[in-house]
This record gives C-alpha cells, structure tokens and sequence, in this order.
DNA sequence: TATATATTTGTAATGATTATAAATTAGGAT
DNA sequence: ATCCTAATTTATAATCATTACAAATATATA
C-alpha cells in the first residue's frame, strides 16, 4: 500500500475550493515553510512569484482556509495572529527571546478538566511561553 | 490559624503599586467579577464611580497589573483581549454561542510535552472552544 | 464570442491599543 | 499651610492589523 502525497490542487479541490493561481502559491507556502508564518510574512514571500499581490487576498485566503480546516488560527499573542497547517492535536512554544514557535506533541485528550462537564468540545488549545534551548545557551 | 483576607490595597501596596483610587477600583471590580473581562466591560461599570475615567487609565493600570503578577492576559480570540485576576494554573473554555469564559482545572504538569527538552518554560496555557452546557440544552 | 460569476485588487473604514503631552493629584520639605 | 516636585490621570492623536467595499480582472459557461 502506497501513501499518496497529496497536491496542493488536490488538497484545494477536494475541499471544494478553487485552486486560482494565489490560493496554490498561499497553500504552497504553508506547505514548505512550517514556521507558522504571519500574514506579512506569506505576503513578503509570495511578491516575487506575484507582483500585484494584494495582502487583501492573504487574508481572504486563510480565512477560506480557516473555515475549510486546512489551517488553523494561533493567537498566541494578543497583537500577532499566525497560521498553522498541521491542524492535528499538538502544543505550541513561542520563545519569547527569538520569537521562533515550535510545536511540541502532547495528549491533550489524556488530561481531565474538572468543571466543563456536559460540554461539547470544539477545539482544544494549549500553548507554553519561555526560552528555547537556543537562546538560553547564549 | 486564620487566613487573613487580603484587601485590595495591601495587595497593591505589597507589590509596590501605589494604591490610587482608579487603580483600587479597578482590582476592586476584578475581584469582585470574576469574568475575565474586557477593558470595554471594566471601563463601563466603573463609570458610576470615576465619572471621568479614561480608557488610557484602564489599560495603563492592567499592563501595571500584568506586570506584578496580579492579573493575566487571555487571549483566546484574536481582536477580544480579557484579563484574569486569576494567576493560578487552570484552564479556559470559551462558550462560541453565549461568548461565556469558563475557568476549568486541569494539571498541565502532568503532560509530558516532547520536543521541547532543556526549554525554559515560563507559563502554560489551555483553552478550549466549543458550547457550553446551557447553550446545549437549547 | 458574449455573458454571467468568481476572484483579486486597491482603497477606505473600523477598532483596539499605544504614545504623547497637558492637566490633575498627591506627598514631602520648608 | 504653602510651595515644589514627581507621579498619575486624562484627552487626543497616532499606529497597526483586519475587514468592508467596490472596481477591475480573470474564469467558466452557454
């Protein structure tokens, strides 16, 4: 049994959303640059393949996305809203020296939260703040 | 041996804030409405009592706050900011029908978190999203 | 090819937060 | 009590991210 890689257009159609030339180029860049980009960073890195970029069409893009549970939202700070394509359960690390967020894998679903009985979970968040290992050697 | 309930200006005074009136009332409302509210919710009922209060004072006083300890950020949406007087470890479950904050306790220290070994770690985070119990009923 | 529809773009509007400077308040020294 | 200094509050302007909107462009269909 082979693992079919899915494409990107593939990934936009089977999702009922149009591949136009900007949406690939966004999904793209979230495929290969897993760094939970900003939108000012997809739209820095994006005008060299599309000069008439809009950042409009960033933002309607991920929320398209968004709704269509390709990428999910991290608000890790107040002012910075950033994006993630591994929509799967796992943790987020923001280093508060770098900036850099890293993901870490933990079982949410093992925990119990005494006190939210009876009530239907959508989404379950959980991120740390502090020093990576890179800057604390410094 | 008896707990000594601690007023708001010794709370204050212990942390080298000095206790004005705006600031008094501010943590007054905080621990009083237990809320996790907006600086929209804390500008609106202090009104009554500071006629001429300002929005500025609000956010000057809880970055006060935030910075001694006394209160944290919840950023659970990105354009709604809320505060907690509630510094301990616990988690937040956000209500999408009724918009309600529930507080929950769950011991994140006893998730193993893989990937980020020799990271300092300065505070941990837990939010969910879904429907709450009353909203469910309906 | 003509026409309708969807998408993109650019600009303006919105709203939350911060910056700044003037006004007010509080505290200490004389 | 009065004066002086520093801290705090206030009001307004500035900033910045996001959304709204309408015109322009591209795409699909008949």
């Amino acid at each position: 049994m082979r693992k079919v890689i899915e494409g990107v257009t593939e990934m936009l159609l089977n999702r009922n959303i149009k591949p136009s030339y900007q949406r690939i180029k966004v999904l793209e860049y979230m495929m290969n640059n897993r760094i939970h980009p900003t939108v000012d960073q997809i739209y820095s890195a994006l005008q060299n393949d599309i000069p008439t970029l809009s950042k409009s069409t960033i933002y309607n893009t991920l929320n398209l996305f968004i709704d269509a549970g390709l990428v999910r939202l991290i608000t890790i700070e107040e002012n910075e809203t950033r994006y993630d394509i591994d929509t799967s359960n796992h943790g987020h690390f923001k280093c508060v020296e770098c900036g850099e967020i890293y993901d870490f894998s933990i079982n949410i679903d093992d925990l119990e939260a005494k006190g939210i009985s009876n009530f239907k979970i959508n989404d379950k968040n959980v991120y740390f703040r502090g020093v990576c290992s890179k800057c604390h050697k410094m």
